[in-house]
DNA sequence: GTCTATACGACGATAGAC
DNA sequence: GTCTATCGTCGTATAGAC
């Protein structure tokens, strides 16, 4: 009897972020991409931050999936690097869904979900730093990592050089700092 | 026979943010903060944004003095410590200030002013990298700063412990990281 | 219970009179 | 340069049809 569900319409609201921009979601839109009324969204969905929260955590997972992946069966250096270009890759793929997942309207009371999707660099780092400074080392390393994608995907960086190259000079003197703070 | 100006407009348009946050910016309530009716803003500012713009101006300069003053007469080091926790404090003192520095939707064509407010960066970061890499390495403590007070005023980061020891940590790690590089 | 129709209030923005 | 009046769109509350 039912028309939609909840997982379609988040769905429906991601899409419509990744092709037409963030800017371009409006309930009306969402609801007329899964064919219903607007109204009909809040019998789900309490308001539009709830929706974009559900949209959010998913989007956290997907990043979260990524990171593992990138660090699966590697060494904590060569992990740390290739994390760092997953990260990257995600801001640059879909850079209103990374705004999203920063967005600070949006942040989750808990921060369980946070906490899972990067684990795998606080594990890393954890192992380059040495026990005391792992938190700290990867607090540093999301830091580096956000302020460079950031910088990037809204092109507020004063963009003299490449990104690329920026990118991995930044990324491999912050391990070369954090491996000397080791010792 | 003119009711107001262009430099009050502004100043009631910041003073709002400041003060009551960026989401109570209306063109209404700012029209209201001077004594007049809000599409009269229209004959002084082409539309919302060109008003934030205007805003976003004064506040990267604001932020360029305070730069360069936490530098003044400090050796490279020193000055680069100076000045990331003048930029935090910024970010502290008025985090939706910042937001708009830093804003997308409002980044102007030249970058001439980012250029400027940050020039001090440059020379201080330019001195501890080394002259072929003084623009990566500026570029790195951007992003770095850029990344700790977003996480941080945005209330995104996984939070464990006090954001000044990660500050201190992350900062200082990146600076050793850099003068490593340097050799 | 699920959706639709309608509507309210706030927003950014425009047109035209003084 | 400022006003009044108004438009179109947004989020969303409410009431009722199936």
């Amino acid at each position: 009897m039912t028309k939609t569900s909840d997982a379609q319409i988040v769905e429906a609201a991601r899409l419509i972020i990744v092709l037409h921009g963030a800017t371009r979601l409006t309930q009306r839109a969402v609801a007329a991409a899964v064919g219903v009324q607007a109204p009909s969204l809040y019998k789900r969905f309490a308001d539009k931050a709830a929706l974009l929260r559900a949209v959010r955590a998913q989007a956290l997972a997907d990043l979260g999936a990524r990171l593992a992946a990138a660090a699966q069966g590697q060494a904590p250096a060569p992990a740390a690097m290739r994390m760092a270009n997953a990260f990257r890759a995600f801001s640059a793929e879909c850079p209103d869904i990374y705004r999203l997942i920063f967005d600070p309207a949006l942040q989750d009371a808990g921060r369980g979900a946070e906490r899972a999707a990067l684990a795998p660099f606080e594990t890393a780092l954890a192992k380059i730093a040495g026990a005391g400074q792992g938190a700290s080392a990867a607090h540093a390393m999301l830091a580096m990592l956000h302020g460079l994608v950031r910088l990037e995907i809204d092109g507020s960086a004063p963009a003299t050089g490449p990104h690329d190259e920026a990118f991995r000079f930044a990324v491999y003197a912050l391990l070369q700092g954090i491996a000397q703070s080791a010792g």
